[in-house]
DNA sequence: GGTAGAATTGCAACATTATAACCTAAGTCA
DNA sequence: TGACTTAGGTTATAATGTTGCAATTCTACC
């Protein structure tokens, strides 16, 4: 089981979690900050498949890989990986979620869907368009947002 | 101090407890449900100031008004407004804020000042547009949606 | 190498937010 | 009135998140 790929819908899932991982090294040896085994751990778990995780899910499965596994572990690492942009929270659910494009600082939006689970993260450019409408709107100035989206995915819709 | 108006910056803040209990009657008689005296008292607390309110800050206002003050009095009021678009939940807060305009269904969208802590709720025209792009981008089925955003309010900008 | 200081983790307790289950009271309507 | 529905009271508990401090590990510098 460990060998087999984990394969979801059309893509090989296993990619996303090692690409998860080689950005995030990149990210935090360009920051100068440190990947510890801990925080790997977490990302990798959190990106096993593309369904926003909660924090107490992550426990036992810290556990299972034979880390300490009490909740301020857990979320000490999730902090970190929220500080670097390795993951996104996702209020609305109290879960968490990779982050596909991590690098720099930019507006959180998810669509979930209700069907599936699985979320997907939306366009940075139409975010960021959006901050700035509402900043000419409403005369205020943005610095960060969430977007939180649900419905039925394309893959959930009824073929009609 | 129950007999003086609550003026906050540069409105008459008592009218807007006013109006949005007259409209909270309207909505709840014309879909034939109740607004009863601990409902309609935890919306009278909500739009206090226009601060997001959280459930637990509710308790003791609503023991001294007399009323049952356990916190699944304060969640059942909170369900039935929320389900009534009376108020809006703000998950990034856990907490509540009374709707500018009740009557439909429309995604939930607020600017929240990091500084007065002031909440505005964001043009319901600009949200179901932004929904609408999402759709066509990414092929899906938007039901609802939430955007918080936070940053700097007109007022609280520094004067240059 | 050795050591001081910083960063990270372990651990126990606790705080906050939300819900379940079950019962009583109040309204509704034949 | 009596059956039914809705709302609220009460107790306990679940789910989520935090604080504080001790122990360890890493890093930089001598």
């Amino acid at each position: 089981m460990a060998n087999s790929p984990t394969v979801t819908g059309s893509h090989n899932h296993d990619h996303c979690i090692e690409n998860a991982i080689s950005r995030a090294q990149a990210v935090c040896e360009a920051k100068g900050v440190r990947l510890t085994p801990v925080r790997r751990r977490v990302l990798e778990l959190i990106w096993q498949n593309h369904k926003p995780t909660g924090a107490y899910e992550l426990l036992p499965q810290l556990a299972d890989a034979g880390f300490n596994s009490a909740p301020p572990t857990v979320y000490r690492a999730l902090d970190f990986l929220l500080e670097m942009g390795l993951v996104h929270r996702i209020s609305s659910l109290n879960a968490f979620i990779g982050c596909d494009h991590p690098g720099g600082q930019h507006p959180t939006g998810f669509f979930i869907c209700s069907e599936c689970g699985n979320a997907t993260e939306l366009p940075v450019d139409h975010l960021n368009r959006f901050s700035a409408e509402f900043e000419q709107a409403l005369g205020v100035r943005v610095e960060s947002g969430s977007y939180e989206l649900s419905g039925c995915c394309r893959q959930c819709q009824p073929t009609s």
